[in-house]
DNA sequence: CCACGAATTGTAAGCGCTTTCATAAAGGAT
DNA sequence: ATCCTTTATGAAAGCGCTTACAATTCGTGG
């Protein structure tokens, strides 16, 4: 069934059919509801390939996720699908692993398909690494370009992030403040906000002349969905060091340590205090509920598409849209 | 740069480049290096709608998955999404919701993009629901149709499932065994595996001439990921009714068990014995760690796959492929 | 060195839709 | 009723690619 079966069963032109299909206004009513009525008597539905040759935008967007499965970035694509959606775009996800050849690929590919916007979801290594900044300008010189939790100061990309730098320095500080400063520091990623987490740990110690700090800052370089495996981990740091805080970079390193820490008969949050990152559902799994960092997950996609489509309407947008974190209390502190 | 550009600076005809672009083995090696060199040169990429008008298939499959942000769910995505890949498949990721009317638009959209297939994951109320069998009709009616953890009888469709039926029967026998005969019994679908597993315990119930086990039969009604609202939930059932036992149609169900007996201060395993389904992640983020019901979700999803990429090659596939649960134990049991 | 079949390459006809431009119909004013 | 402006419709030219079919070139063997 294509527009000349329709055109020719409605007794009109195939331009008028596209017209009404395209919502056009220059068209009868009476014209309208006469094709209509056999588009839906047919259940037609117009080639979706034809139409990306003619039209200028298909209104679809391009989300790029390393991994569709972490908690964290599910939820990041799941907000942004319903956002889009919500304002008629469609969306079409890749999940692309964190591999930068990989991502190109895959760039290659929503290319092809002729998104009107770029949006990239996890695995933003933006700052950390020049082949990564350079993968970000040969997106934007082609297409708008969104990043989630991340910021890059170039031409045509925009982004939304959680200021996770002061975040992270108040999470910190409020333990100090509750006399703790032997705060094990965990983290598993170096992307943008990974990095801007621990320089804003640092700096919180830092400013408080705790020493030696950096001796209880921890790299754990395993799948953070095993999180018995991140607890044997803590455990193996819990021989060498002693600590009676833990700052976690994501919930699941936080569920981690507790687990960590009740093998071994520690209490919580009388013996250890523990913050993680993400405010995610994991934080009511566990007993006590784990104190977190909310990041502002569901504002920053709410603002990420809002300022996708000012910027596909041609408006002057915000290059970087900041939010800040928000330290919410559970029973994994004391303070 | 179209595929004319290319020609031109390349000195052969556009249809040439085309077959160099697909691999056509009719071309002399010298000139496809030709062609070649300019397309990397010029960076070209061809173009999709164009490209999906000719060509019969775009090797792209259409996944339909109710929630992405559902830990499960996510998981399925991600599978399939690899496996696909690794297939050189392309995926579609639509998030449909759980309303049958928008799934269906999300059905025609798909279907517009001329995908090779669809897989349904999640939201597979086949069998309970007759509108949910008609729209399984509908789309297994123009496209080969895949379900997820659900199965449904008709030409066209294919599916890989669970015994979910069996697996629940078994976790509920080998509570039985252990002495405890009074179980609550949680669940939050009337799903196709939902169902199943309902009446998987039931038969366990039944065989073993269990009284009353009816009235420990809770449905909860919220959001999955809202661990709070479901121990709340629990709360409310236990001052209702006493129970030992607790077997959770979903993990975080069970998880919502866990944080209601330790507010209750009943210790677990030596007091209520707790099982779960899907052995997710969640299962090692509580203490202590959570038995539960493997449904083999990585072996679905591969054999999906499988089974797809039969199909579209004409082969004669199984239309259903079924997997047993195993009840991973941990120390939520007692058994 | 020529003929001839095989291997390459080119030509051109779509694929189904949008959209410009021309044409026809409708509506208003006189 | 007539002429002019506005509005609705149609005809046709692409969009960039694939592919059947025609044309060309290449190798052989005689």
């Amino acid at each position: 069934m294509t527009i000349y079966d329709i055109s020719k069963k409605a007794g009109v032109s195939i331009a008028t059919v596209s017209r009404v299909l395209n919502g056009s206004d220059k068209v009868r009513p009476a014209t309208k509801k006469k094709v209509m009525d056999i588009i839906e008597k047919y259940d037609y539905t117009p080639n979706a390939f034809a139409r990306g040759m003619g039209l200028h935008s298909l209104k679809t967007i391009g989300i790029l996720c390393a991994d569709s499965s972490d908690l964290f970035l599910a939820k990041a694509v799941y907000y942004l699908e319903q956002e889009l959606q919500a304002n008629g775009y469609e969306s079409i996800l890749c999940c692309t692993g964190y591999n930068l050849d990989i991502k190109r690929t895959y760039v290659d590919l929503i290319l092809s398909k002729k998104v009107d916007g770029i949006i990239l979801v996890g695995s933003n290594f933006i700052g950390t690494n020049e082949d990564e900044n350079q993968y970000i300008k040969d997106i934007s010189s082609q297409i708008p370009t969104m990043l989630l939790n991340a910021a890059y100061d170039y031409p045509n990309v925009y982004s939304t992030l959680c200021d996770d730098y002061t975040a992270m320095y108040e999470a910190a500080s409020s333990m100090l403040n509750a006399g703790i400063s032997d705060i094990l520091y965990l983290y598993n990623s170096d992307s943008y906000s990974g990095v801007k987490k621990r320089t804003g740990f640092i700096a919180a110690m830092e400013d408080n002349h705790v020493p030696d700090y950096e001796k209880l800052i921890f790299y754990y370089n395993g799948d953070p969905q095993r999180v018995k495996d991140i607890s044997t981990f803590v455990d193996s740091i819990a021989r060498q060091v002693s600590f009676h805080g833990v700052i976690a970079a994501d919930d699941s390193l936080a569920i981690g340590a507790i687990k960590s820490a009740g093998k071994r008969g520690i209490r919580i949050p009388e013996d250890l205090s523990v913050i993680g990152y993400n405010n995610s559902m994991l934080t009511c799994c566990c007993t006590p509920e784990l104190t977190s960092v909310d990041n502002r997950l569901e504002s920053q996609t709410h603002q990420l598409v809002q300022t996708l489509l000012g910027v596909l309407a041609g408006e002057e947008m915000p290059k970087q849209s900041v939010f800040s974190g928000k330290l919410i209390k559970r029973g994994t502190t004391i303070f």
